[in-house]
RNA sequence: GCCGGAGUAGCUCAGGUGGUAGAGCAGCGCUCUUGUAAAGCGCAGGCCGUCGGUUCGAGUCCGACCUCCGGCUCCA
């Protein structure tokens, strides 16, 4: 048989020839390094049989690589697992991004935590010391499902058993693969390296409850999570990599520098501390500057209402379990976990015209949401959320320009801090309202503006709000957890509810289409996302305090005070460090806050009314008149560096 | 909400098998008056998350609850 490799060579094999072979016939060294072959976009077992036809030999080198050797680390986990904890219940255990995991259920009573990962992890050792190979076997599925059943894995024959039933009638699933190592034997689609002792470098990394099929009304099953590599160098610059990351966590960047804080008292509620403050204000006069920039009335609603509201706008059923609710004089009231419903409100408070569309409201709309206990995180999900929401009312015709006008909004907000988030276009649930014709017209209109505008998706199918498609913004933050930040949502149901009407050209009632819209998504969580996307190192303009002056000794107290009076006046938020105290010490504490102008005055600085610049990380930037050095200041806050 | 782990001074953390708490940094006081990432000495600081139980005696053991951490489900 004839194949060929990727630099169009051709290479002649014996028929039923495997990629070992192939690899062997290129050269030993290959065949040492070779992991799995790939063909046709399929990345294979080495043992298995080529086809005619281009193949590539995939080495350590290849991005698939890790893949591999992570699926099978997972393989070796169960294998441990297995010899450990007789009578524990496999489920699955997949390769992952940063690694892999394996879903157990252990016996009654037995709980597994971090300290067990040393035995785990020798066992482990063991058996990828001894090499053993992956080796592939197609059973008719009948069997499979005896073996697994007679093993008592439940888990497997279910899967087995959904196999069957999922498969496409046309090409029923007669056979499943097993991979066997050692003594282990899993129902896998593979493929495998050719043996456990390819996995270079592994550490197990943590445990959590898993749900059984990702269905919370399901077995809780325990998940181990750990991570692979293919040498103990990338292992070693992976655990750096996560420290670093944990270093610019906002949850810890939040207390060190006095941004935020949170009490038992109020969980999920930030409280913003005076530096948080500030960065919250700034990021307010952006918002409020370019709201109204692009044609938008700022409003300001209740945040509680009587329960009849919920019940018209629908949130009383979906949402219920999710609102806080109170009781006055026998009435009972609840506060708003959307804006929306206020919104629609002040659009019926007068008679609509045609000529009036679009209405955009925007509101920082303060609303709560009673998030699970368990779901809490930092300021990135909290309970408490102030949305930078806004509500457009326009007609079916304005509808694509206006959802447009969104998502161009949005970008120019990212832009503003160089963030980059991907975008979602999320499709009509199955629950929903509305008719097929109202949203094939949405959904189109929300594509072809992504489309036209050359904007990168991906397709979210069955995940639209109920009352419409939406665009969503999303940003991955230091741990790796990704977080919706900016939303446009396409609503003809709101309208509907409220009854909301606007007279046409035709002098007769027409029902106005509704766009939601939050681009920060809340304040809260964008500067979560801020304060790690900048380490905590803000540019001038949100930087809570943006120079601090560093007398070197106290005869320069008043100098100090005086420049610091001086740029403040100029519109610089400058603070004065007058302890005595060395200036080393000085120095390096505002390094450590991360403040970005330090400001020394000595004798020198004082004679000439100077200030000598030191910026954040730079290090001495030379001796500067103080009327320039505030001049650069607010040049650098006006450009938004 | 679910599974697992944790809660000791403002922060970071020590406190085998029960005998009324300790360090560094921060804070305060004194000395030093300093030129680009930590001067020295001293002092003070804790209902050991909350409530209940076992015990002569609980930071340590048991239970419940609260909060936090890592996941899962859900979500801006």
């Amino acid at each position: 048989m004839k194949v060929t490799l990727p630099d169009g060579s051709p290479l002649e094999l014996p028929e039923g020839a495997t990629g070992a072979d192939a690899a062997r016939a290129i050269g030993e060294g290959l065949a040492r390094a070779a992991l799995g072959v790939r063909q046709n976009g399929d990345l294979r077992d080495l043992d298995a049989p080529l086809e005619e036809g281009p193949v590539e030999i995939v080495t350590a080198k290849d991005p698939d690589a890790l893949w591999l050797i992570r699926h099978d680390a997972a393989h070796v986990l169960a294998t441990a697992v297995m010899e450990l904890y007789p009578g524990v219940k496999i489920s699955i255990g997949p390769p992952i991004a940063d690694g892999f995991y394996y879903d157990f259920e252990f016996p009654d009573g037995v709980k597994v935590s971090d300290e067990d990962f040393e035995r785990i992890e020798q066992k482990m050792r063991e058996h990828i010391s001894a090499d053993e190979h992956f080796e592939r076997t197609d059973v008719p599925v009948e069997e499979a499902i005896e073996r697994f059943r007679a093993e008592g894995q439940d888990y497997k024959v279910e899967l087995i058993e959904d196999l069957i039933r999922d498969a496409d009638p046309a090409h029923p699933v007669e056979t499943v693969s097993l991979y066997r190592n050692g003594p282990f034997t899993d129902l896998c689609r593979g493929p495998h390296a050719p043996g456990t002792r390819r996995i270079k470098a592994f550490k197990l990394t943590s445990v959590a409850g898993a749900y059984w099929r990702g269905d919370a009304a399901r077995q809780m099953l325990t998940r181990i999570y750990g991570t692979a590599f293919l040498s103990k160098e990338q292992l070693e610059e992976h655990v750096e990599r996560l420290e670093e990351a944990r270093a610019r966590d906002h949850r810890k960047l939040g207390r060190e520098l006095s941004l935020f804080m949170l009490s038992d008292l109020s969980p999920g509620s930030p409280f913003w501390l005076p530096n948080g403050t500030h960065i919250w204000n700034e990021l307010t006069s952006l918002w409020r500057s370019t709201n109204v920039e692009r044609g938008y009335t700022e409003v300001r609603t209740p945040i509680l209402y009587d329960v009849d509201l919920w019940k018209r706008s629908g949130h009383w059923d979906v949402y219920r379990d999710n609102m806080y609710f109170t009781e006055v004089e026998g009435r009972t009231m609840g506060l708003k976990p959307m804006n929306c419903p206020a919104h629609c409100q002040i659009y019926k408070h007068e008679q609509r015209s045609y000529r009036d569309l679009p209405i955009r409201l925007a509101e920082q709309g303060l609303v709560h949401r009673h998030e699970p206990s368990g779901t809490l995180h930092g300021v990135l999900r909290v309970r408490h959320i102030t949305q930078d929401d806004a509500h457009v009312f326009c007609t079916e015709d304005q509808l694509e320009e206006e959802a447009l006008r969104c998502l161009d909004f949005g970008f120019y907000i990212y832009e503003q801090f160089g963030l980059k988030p991907r975008l979602e276009l999320s499709t009509r649930p199955e629950k929903r309202v509305g008719t097929d014709e109202m949203w094939d017209k949405a959904e189109a209109a929300l594509q072809r503006t992504l489309e036209k505008n050359g904007l990168e998706y991906d397709l979210n199918e069955g995940d639209g709000a109920f009352y419409g498609p939406k665009v969503d913004a999303h940003i991955t933050d230091a741990i790796g957890r990704s977080w919706q930040l900016g939303t446009v949502q396409l609503d003809y149901y709101m309208p509907e509810r409220f009854e909301l009407a606007y007279t046409g050209a035709d002098n007769a009632e027409h029902r106005p289409v509704m766009i939601h819209r939050a681009l920060m998504g809340s304040f809260e969580r964008f500067i979560g996302i801020l304060i790690e996307h900048y380490a905590g190192e803000f540019p001038l303009w949100l930087a809570p305090v943006q120079a601090i002056v560093l007398p070197i000794s106290d005869r320069h107290l008043d100098y100090a005070r005086r420049s610091a009076e001086s740029l403040r006046e100029a519109g610089l938020r400058v603070q004065v460090d007058e302890r005595s105290e060395s200036i080393k010490k000085k120095i390096r504490e505002a390094e450590v806050l991360k403040v970005p102008y330090m400001l020394v005055v000595g004798d020198a600085e004082q004679e000439s009314g100077a200030l000598a610049v030191r910026r954040h990380r730079e290090g001495d930037q030379g001796a500067q008149p103080l009327a320039e050095f505030g001049e650069r200041a607010l040049h650098e806050i006006a450009d938004r560096r």
